[in-house]
DNA sequence: TCTGGGGTCCTAGGACCC
DNA sequence: TCTGGGGTCCTAGGACCC
């Protein structure tokens, strides 16, 4: 039995625990520029305001008032890390999905011991951290990730938990879900099957295998099996590497001069050489891409991208620098304008298995060793404090965020000041309504 | 005026091999 | 008129997820 956790508007959710005077107001989360709502409180979706839903054209869909914030992802890591750490305490095989989503594993054969064990959960992390959490649980993923959704939205369902557990229920449930609030089938899939009639999930789990091979990949086929109650998905637990990590960002205007984007592609650079450090990995591939604006028709638009091999598997910033600049380089055309760049790296392993180069072994070592008091430095005194030097122009291409919640915004630098989430023996104990009145506080 | 960032997997088609 | 068969690897692009 596969339980999924998924927190309710999850970045609005952080934001009033800082700043409750948000609650039962439509509120948004933006993208970083303040470019468009990826996060909405139930007031906001009431208003109708879509997911993605740019800025500036929220007032078309509303006349009342909605707060705007610029989002806080430090902020928000960290509330995540502690609900992760809460439900680990229950969890088998717990599966960090994304910043707000976990699957695992149930301890007990009994859907009534399960139900009331997540229900327990749920009202734990809402007393201890604040932020409201779904719990769905089924045979498969694809099916626990429908029940979650379910208990989400469903007002009489008091302890946000439901269990898919009988094939009534299943069958119950299928025949009432569109297709596209199945996991796996987006935009594109879902307009294929609209177009052939196909609405519901109960149509959907009829439809001949060949027919979806045909029209999707053996991932739509996956997830119909995974909706028959056959375990067809796996998901690396959190331990496992990345296979590429990116940096990149929307610039807050179009800009023209190479040091300005140079300079842009060159700290995403080291964000991702920083990244792979923590990871304890390296890669062997660098990718730099450059953008103009899609949005402005009077300036010419120029897009591409470059990758380069690197002689061997590594993480210091030095090399990495050194590869994207060449790639950054050969792409940049004067004369345009751009408002976006990237940093991919991939083809990552882990640096433990890595052998040294015959040839630049010493030179590696070297390296590393200076890395590594970078990063002390910066993880002491804040991050990017030391920065390669070519990296010294400031502030061109920053991203615009003009909507910091002022409860909040001086707690994303210093994430590690928050109260600590109670120790495990004092969770595992009931609550007293000390306890409660102390964490109310 | 203003439109995010970071991932994974699959497939088709080309290059190349014997 | 007529031009093999069977593989692997790589890449770009498309789909999905949050």
């Amino acid at each position: 039995m596969y339980a999924l956790a998924d927190c309710n508007n999850f970045f609005v959710s952080c934001e009033r625990v800082f700043n409750p005077t948000l609650n039962n107001k439509p509120v948004v989360v933006l993208s970083n520029n303040d470019g468009c709502a990826i996060a909405r409180s139930n007031e906001a979706k009431a208003l109708g305001i879509p997911m993605g839903c740019p800025a500036f054209q929220i007032k078309n869909y509303t006349t009342e008032h909605v707060i705007m914030l610029s989002a806080q992802h430090v902020l928000y890591r960290d509330i995540s890390n502690r609900i992760m750490q809460v439900l680990g305490e229950v969890a088998i095989n717990l599966e960090v999905y994304s910043v707000d989503e976990a699957f695992f594993e149930l301890p007990y054969d009994d859907d009534e011991r399960n139900h009331k064990l997540l229900a327990q959960v749920v009202s734990k992390i809402y007393k201890y951290i604040g932020v409201p959490v779904s719990i769905g649980f089924a045979p498969t993923r694809t099916l626990a990730k429908i029940a979650s959704h379910v208990a989400k939205k469903d007002p009489s369902n008091t302890d946000r938990v439901l269990g898919l557990t009988i094939q009534s229920d299943i069958d119950n449930i299928l025949s009432r879900t569109k297709i596209d609030d199945i996991w796996g089938i987006g935009r594109r899939l879902n307009a294929k099957l609209l177009s052939r009639g196909i609405h519901y999930a109960s149509d959907f789990v009829r439809l001949p295998k060949s027919f979806l091979q045909k029209i999707g990949n053996i991932n739509l086929v996956r997830t119909q099996e995974e909706l028959l109650g056959l375990d067809r998905v796996s998901i690396n637990p959190v331990t496992i590497a990345h296979k590429s990590i990116m940096s990149s960002r929307t610039f807050g205007h179009v800009i023209q001069k190479r040091n300005e984007i140079s300079d842009a592609v060159l700290t995403f650079a080291q964000a991702c050489a920083t990244q792979l450090r923590q990871e304890q990995s390296a890669a062997l591939t660098v990718t730099v891409y450059v953008r103009g604006d899609h949005f402005r028709q009077d300036l010419p638009f120029y897009s591409n991208s470059c990758t380069v091999r690197m002689a061997t598997h590594t993480s210091s910033a030095i090399e990495i620098v050194r590869h994207v600049l060449i790639a950054f380089n050969s792409i940049f055309r004067e004369g345009f304008s751009y408002r976006k760049a990237g940093v991919m790296v991939s083809d990552i392993v882990s640096a433990k298995e890595l052998q040294l180069d015959i040839f630049n072994g010493e030179q590696e070592v070297r390296h590393n060793r200076l890395m590594s008091a970078i990063d002390k430095i910066n993880n002491r005194y804040g991050a990017k404090r030391i920065m390669l030097a070519p990296s010294i122009n400031k502030g061109e291409w920053a991203p615009q965020q003009n909507h910091f919640n002022t409860k909040s915004k001086h707690l994303r630098f210093y994430s590690g000041m928050l109260p600590q989430y109670p120790s495990k023996s004092k969770l595992n104990a009931p609550l007293d309504q000390d306890e409660d009145d102390a964490c109310e506080q």
